[in-house]
DNA sequence: GTGGTCTAGACCACC
DNA sequence: GTGGTCTAGACCACG
């Protein structure tokens, strides 16, 4: 199973689980078109309420990167990786303004940060 | 007052005045060892309850921030703010490492990030 | 239940709570990962607001003796017995000193504490 | 003047004067008989509100510290040394039971406590 | 005037 | 069911 869930995350289950799931299929370890495991079969691997299952699946399916046939299962679309990395791109743009906003207020540069990012470049 | 609170916010309301009493301070904007505004003046100055202003500043004063003396009100402490701006990096420092990793997934590459950065200083 | 409060005491109640729950766990009265009752439930059986007991937690949580998640409950964490045992000793001799000031006011002296403490062992 | 007091300090302003003339007393640095300082000039020294002496002084008199005469002023009072002492040992050895038990809770001996008291006793 | 504590009841998100 | 937050009003100790 692709998906793991800890009661010390302080994020709630149901979106730890969709997280993951989001992860798999964007990161291609789902393939589209493929099946997802039964709603009822990842609530007991996870130890954790169908309800729970249940909303994932269902948020996941209201962002468009999953569909649910009632009696056939949850399967995996075909979605345009191109648009979905646009989307994060702007996502973490907005997040590093507001990085820099945060920095500012303690007199750090952006320069300080470029600095931070080139040296986790060269880490990794 | 340098306060601003909303209900369409998602945080708590005790952690938005937390946050911006706790920027205001930072900034310099209040001095160590002035006075904040009463509980109670400041309570009704938000239209919030006693009981929420309260709670932030007990959070401040746990962090720190401030001291409260009962019978006479709450005051600026006086803190090291090199020890601040170091403690402030580190969290930056962690949250690009995060949002590097985001990016991964998505096939954005650390250059790209450092090209938003070096726009955004640009804009400013 | 092992938690007894009083009015008559002056401490507040939350803390009286707070102090309790501390012990019973640093006793191993409440294994680490168990949990505790809801807030809801204690305050009932105390026959006090439910604030009051969520003020205790939060106190405990803060202090690393428990963990809790919204939804599921409250839950004794894994915490180091050896670490508190310094830590108790370093309080401990502070007071010692405390007390040995406070009695060199008067002309008692230490082996007068020793004497007394010595008594106290033998009573017990 | 000998008396010095401080915002830091949790105790409350009138308690923290109340003590310390009482131990100035007891050390003897206050004959009995002699006069303490009028209410006023002491509110004045210590940049404290009048109010907050007049409750020390009268805390010290109920007490049977000091006695008030009213328009010549505040004297110390010829006290029972011997007694004093006593009751401090009482209070030193209620102290001293209440830190056994604390200690017990963490498997701390009497005996490690009495160690504690007797390198206290050599830096001494 | 100040802060410290507590209540009784409410609404929300999560499981 | 669970915890998280908030309110409106109350009483107390301190200055």
């Amino acid at each position: 199973m692709f998906v793991n869930i800890s009661n010390n995350n302080p994020d709630p289950l149901y979106q730890q689980v969709m997280e993951q799931i989001k992860d798999a299929i964007v990161q291609g370890l789902l393939e589209p078109g493929s099946s997802l495991p039964s709603i009822r079969n990842m609530a007991k691997d996870l130890k954790v309420s169908v309800i729970t299952i249940k909303r994932a699946y269902t948020d996941l399916e209201n962002h468009g990167y999953i569909v649910t046939r009632p009696g056939l299962g949850s399967f995996v679309t075909d979605l345009n990786k191109e648009r979905l990395k646009d989307e994060k791109m702007k996502e973490i743009k907005e997040k590093l303004k507001y990085l820099v906003g945060e920095g500012f207020k303690f007199n750090i540069e952006i320069d300080d940060m470029i600095k931070i990012l080139k040296e986790l470049k060269e880490d990794s």
